[in-house]
DNA sequence: CGCCGAATTGACACGGTTCAATTGAGGTGG
DNA sequence: CCACCTCAATTGAACCGTGTCAATTCGGCG
């Protein structure tokens, strides 16, 4: 529970009792496995979700089989938080490793006068919003970035949401990716994707082992995707 | 203000009184010029603003001139919604065109219980959500189609989204953006644009003349682009 | 008429894709 | 503990969609 914890009050600050509250839900902790479709495209999204472990991405797939990952959803994130409240998901949240996650508490079913309440709602009006400030950079990567810069691009932003929720620091991470979804992700092919983490693992910018990356240099390969660099959390 | 209205009332119903309560505004329509900054990128985004007449489009530049347009603003549009309400702009806000719009009233200043305030909060949230869903279209197109798709793509959500503000109908629309703003909008090369355009033209699935864009087989278009066709103005 | 931005064209280079093997690593059963 | 299986990662070679550069033409407007 310790990402939620900290996820959360990073977006708004949350009381000590709060937090008890909240980790009064991990008992009711749904588990899936990988590939598990946690929200379908064109369905009503239920109540707000939070990750408490393991990864997903919100995808399509078109008839001929072409996908594109639009986002990755990481421990302590709030999954059906977009704009305008509830409405039908715009895409298929799929858990790309075994997950377990908490659906946050029906408002109405808190008090309304409650500091939970009003919390839990900011909170998730304010991950509607990071939700958006990636899109944004993701269609930067897509339509302005060399392979490259795409890759050190989304490198930077996984390290950035995995250094907040506790889970890594600001040299090394788990990323349990496999090539193929960075390359759906990113809109390059599996083969190239292999060959632009060679290079960077060439030039000494990064190293994987064992299901972790560990940046090297982050300021060069922060100058490689400059000027559109992962926006730091704010809100 | 007739795309307003239509816009407008296509998210949700505008009694009569309404419509006469919003022509009022007109009166405050402010008007730029091609080029004008209507949003600046980390900006606090002020009140929400509807587009009389005009396009514009949200664009990022980076440090070295490559230039992203993540989506463009048609008459009847609402500018500054975005999830979560209020917040720091994305991206910039630019005036393609020459361009008229108008604030929409501050919520505060409207009678809570008055039937305005609800349908036009109500309003502007739906306008943030469809403009989540062209956002995600978006990232389709620049990340899963070819140049071919991309263009056939763009242009069917032009024709949908012109259509519903009664500005073009099933076959044609005004289109006032050069190639080059298409070019920084669909991740191609100017000349790569015009190419595109070519050979569709070459193929009689469009014509363009005198800044109208014309489809002469939008079913054939819409295969092009297909499983990924743009989506239907639902919410 | 003459100007200027936008559209168009051609030749060439290159980033990224595709196809088809091959290698490597983790997990399972005997 | 090893053989085996499977999926992910890696490699090479050929191909092609787009980009780049540099003119040239077009079209609207003063």
């Amino acid at each position: 529970m310790e990402p939620v914890y900290r996820r959360l009050s990073a977006l708004t600050p949350l009381s000590y009792e709060e937090i008890r509250v909240l980790g009064g839900f991990e008992a009711r902790a749904r588990d899936h496995g990988p590939g598990a479709t946690l929200m379908t495209e064109g369905r009503a999204t239920t109540r707000p979700s939070v990750v408490v472990s393991g990864w997903a991405c919100h995808q399509r797939i078109m008839p001929d089989g072409r996908r594109q990952i639009f986002g990755f959803v990481l421990p302590g994130d709030v999954m059906g938080a977009w704009s305008g409240g509830r409405g039908r998901a715009l895409a298929n949240t799929v858990a790309v490793t075994p997950l377990s996650m908490i659906e946050l508490p029906e408002l109405d079913h808190i008090s309304p006068d409650s500091a939970l309440r009003t919390n839990i709602s900011r909170a998730v009006k304010l991950a509607a919003r990071q939700n958006e400030v990636f899109l944004f950079d993701h269609i930067m990567r897509l339509g302005c970035l060399t392979a490259l810069e795409r890759m050190a691009h989304l490198l930077l932003e996984l390290r950035q949401r995995m250094a907040v929720v506790g889970l890594g620091d600001d040299r090394r991470f788990p990323m349990p990716l496999t090539q193929e979804s960075l390359a759906d992700a990113l809109g390059l092919s599996t083969v190239h994707v292999n060959r632009t983490l060679q290079q960077l693992r060439r030039e000494r910018l990064i190293e994987i082992a064992g299901g972790e990356v560990l940046l090297l240099d982050a300021d060069l390969l922060a100058s490689l995707a400059d000027g559109t660099a992962p926006h730091p959390f704010t809100s």
